[in-house]
DNA sequence: TTGCCTCCTTACTAATTAGTAAGTAAGGTT
DNA sequence: AACCTTACTTACTAATTAGTAAGGAGGCAA
C-alpha cells in the first residue's frame, strides 16, 4: 500500500500541473505515474480513460471557481473584485508559467472529447457570467466607466486577462503586467482623460 | 514524379491548417502524408525532424506578417489598419475555427523546440510593434482616444483579439464579435460616454 | 551512355502512447 | 477461517509516434 487513499486526488493534482503546463496533449499516464512513484496502470485503474481524467480536470476546476465565487462575494467594491479574477491568473504566471484552463482547453479543443467540450464551454460562461455581474453591478454603484453592456465588456476583459496570460510566457511576464495594468486604466472613473 | 516541385510548399500548406486546427501537439508526419497521398518518410525529406517543420510554419507566418505589414501600409487612418488587424483573426475564425499562430505557440509553449520559441517570442513582439505605432500615429491624428502608453494600448488590444478568437472555439462566433465590437466601441473617440 | 542529383518509396527501428487482463497483498466483514 | 473489496503491480497489446537507411525512377549534364 504505503501510496495511500488519496491517491486519486494525487493523480488530479499532478495532471492539472503538467495539463496547464505542457497541454492536455503534452502530458501522458507514465508522466504522471513517474512523478508519484506508481504505475501508469494504477492511474488507468482512477480514471480508466484519459478522457475521464481530463473531464475530472474541467470539473474541478468548475467547482474552485465555484467555491471562489461564494468567498469573493465577500469582497466589497468593483475593484477589489476585479483584482481577485486577476489574482487568479496571476498565481498561474506565477507557477512557473501556467496558463489558464480556459485557455489551454480552447487551444486544444479540436483535439478533446465531447463531454471535456461541454464542461469546457461551461466553465468559460460562468467565468463571463461572473464578469458581467461584476460590471453591472460595478456600473450601478457608480466605482466603473465604460460604454456599451456589461456582458460586452465582461467579453473583453475575459479575452484580454486570458491572452495577456499566454502571451506572457512568449515575451516575458512585464507583458502580462503591463497588459493588465493598461486594461485597468481604461476602466477607471473618469479622470482628467488623456485625448488627442 | 507526379508529386511536383512544390510538394514542400503544400507539406507547408496542410501543416498549416493541421497546426491551426489541432496544435502542434494535435498532429503527425502520418497526417499530411495522408492528406497528400505521399508517404511520411517524403515529409521527412523536405522537413527532416518535427522542430524544422514547426520553425519554417513560424518562419512563414512571420514573413507572411511583413508582407500584410506593407500592404497595409497603404490604408490610410487608424479605424481600417485596426479592421485590418482584426480581419486577420476573423480569417481563422471563418476557416474552421482555427486559432492564431501566437495562440497556438503560447499554449504549447513548453513542449515545443527553442528555436520555434525564438521565432515566436520574434512574431509576438512583430505584431506587438505594429500595434504601438498603430496607436502612436492614431492618437496623433486623433482618430482614438485612450489613457497611458500606446504600447499599453497595444498590448490590451493584442491580447483581447488573441483571447477572444480562442474563447470563440468554447462558446461560438457571437462572442468574438461582441468582443472585438466592444474593445472598438471602448476606443472610439469622444461621444457622449455612458457613465455612472 | 554514363553518372549524378532530386524526390520520392519501401522497409525498417525504437520509443511512447492509451488501454487491458490477470494476479496479489492488505484490510475489513461475516 | 473464509471471503470480499480496494488499490494496486506485472505483463501484455495494438497503434502511433518521430526518425533512418537503402534503393529506385526520372531528368539533366558531360
Amino acid at each position: 500500500m504505503a501510496g495511500r487513499t488519496d491517491t486519486k486526488r494525487e493523480i488530479l493534482d499532478v495532471a492539472e500541473q503538467l495539463w496547464l503546463h505542457r497541454g492536455y496533449n503534452g502530458f501522458s499516464y507514465q508522466h504522471i505515474a513517474k512523478q508519484l512513484g506508481i504505475k501508469s496502470a494504477a492511474v488507468h485503474y482512477h480514471y480508466p480513460a484519459k478522457q475521464d481524467l481530463g473531464v475530472a480536470l474541467v470539473e474541478r476546476m468548475r467547482r474552485r471557481f465555484a467555491r471562489w465565487v461564494v468567498r469573493t462575494a465577500e469582497l466589497d467594491g468593483f475593484w477589489p473584485k476585479l483584482d481577485a479574477y486577476i489574482a487568479i491568473h496571476q498565481v498561474y504566471l506565477d507557477d512557473d508559467s501556467k496558463v489558464c484552463p480556459t485557455g489551454i482547453l480552447d487551444a486544444e479543443f479540436h483535439t478533446i472529447s465531447d463531454e471535456m467540450r461541454r464542461s469546457a464551454r461551461e466553465l468559460t460562461r460562468e467565468m463571463h457570467g461572473w464578469l458581467t455581474t461584476l460590471f453591472r453591478d460595478g456600473r450601478e454603484k457608480g466605482d466603473v466607466c465604460f460604454r456599451g453592456e456589461p456582458d460586452g465588456v465582461a467579453a473583453v476583459v475575459g479575452a484580454t486577462v486570458q491572452g495577456a496570460l499566454q502571451i506572457a510566457r512568449a515575451v516575458g511576464r512585464g507583458s502580462f503586467h503591463l497588459t493588465i495594468d493598461h486594461l485597468k486604466l481604461q476602466l477607471r472613473r473618469r479622470e482628467p482623460t488623456v485625448d488627442a
